[in-house]
DNA sequence: TGTACATCAGTGAACGCGCGTTCACTGATGTAC
DNA sequence: TGTACATCAGTGAACGCGCGTTCACTGATGTAC
């Protein structure tokens, strides 16, 4: 194997979402990423630090990958897929979902996450607040938290196994409707 | 100190649920407990066979003050008290509650777990049928859900620190407020 | 084009520690007669 | 009421293991001339 493997950050960023799939973050250690893949015990240290910046590094990845999902549904002006791509993102990533909301895991201050939350955070407000006003409606907070609420918690019980569905996506654009119903009232 | 304690499973479950509140549940450990409770490393494995074993006891615990939180509140027959019921109690017993969700965690094959979860569900879902029928209109499985997943991504949202509120209970109100909004439509 | 050197990415062996769990035990409580 | 015995709750010392982290190192890549 080259010494120089080229893209390790990467390789090591989606052992660590597949490790925390497949048993938990629970379980999660520097030692069993190295493992998955393939490169030495101290190579996840080298590249993030330590442990809390490995997972910062993760919930980092999140937030931009879920910026990038809500900007481009965001543009179509429509709520109810601005929804259901929230929903989509949380069960398609669910490790990096999961880290993205356990902040005691990481490291608050680190400046690419707080960039990449701020990415996230204004993608998620900025394509509400268009749909609304495309809709016809006005931009209420109360309101737009309740929406966030809404789908959020609908992603979170499907992840922890309390709501079980055959096809969760299909339910998430019913779900998604609520959303949209809650946001879009005068 | 005398040699039983007289009540020690409760005082230990108080303990796990400090320790996590404190610390959070990546660093919890069975000794950390016996020693906040001020007994022998082996105490809580006594009692609860392992560590899976306690925090199970744990969640079985929340979901009986869950049940209990519902019930009371769903004997009112009132949609808006429920909702900030649920709020209220994840933001009281933030450690039950986030231990619930985490079923990677759990003995989820523990017949005590599951009697308290079945509790919790049947006084969730009676209280909100009621209240809906109470206030005229029928229930609906989706809308249902749909309100579930509003008050627990409020809850979780909060507990997480991605929503900041200097008074979440009056805030939940409001919350509450969409959440009967959700059940009641036609 | 070739050579010398600096920089960088990853190694592998080792460290010491905190952990879950075990086990023979001790002291307290409950019960039978 | 007193005694003998069984049961139960908790002890404390010890085990072996997996872990995060360290450190001097090695091999590959990039750059100056």
């Amino acid at each position: 194997m080259a010494y120089h493997h080229g893209d390790l950050r990467r390789t090591l960023l989606s052992a660590t979402a597949s490790a925390i799939d497949e048993e938990g973050v629970a379980k999660l250690s520097l030692r069993a990423v190295a493992k998955r893949a393939g490169v030495s015990n101290a190579a996840p240290t080298h590249h993030f630090g330590d442990k809390a910046g490995m997972l910062t590094a993760l919930a980092a990845e999140g937030y931009d990958l879920m910026a990038d999902a809500m900007s481009e549904s965001g543009r179509q002006l429509n709520l109810v897929d601005m929804g259901v791509a929230y929903v989509t993102f949380a069960l398609d990533h669910p490790a990096h979902f999961s880290v993205m909301f356990q902040p005691h895991m990481l490291r608050e201050d680190d400046a690419d996450l707080s960039r990449a939350q701020l990415r996230s955070q204004i993608a998620l407000s900025e394509g509400t607040a268009r749909s609304v006003e495309n809709a016809g409606g006005k931009p209420n907070e109360d309101a737009q938290l309740a929406a966030w609420s809404l789908v959020h918690g609908y992603a979170t019980l499907v992840l922890s196994g309390a709501i079980t569905d055959p096809d969760p996506v299909t339910h998430a654009r019913t779900i998604a409707s609520h959303f949209a119903a809650i946001v879009e009232r005068p």
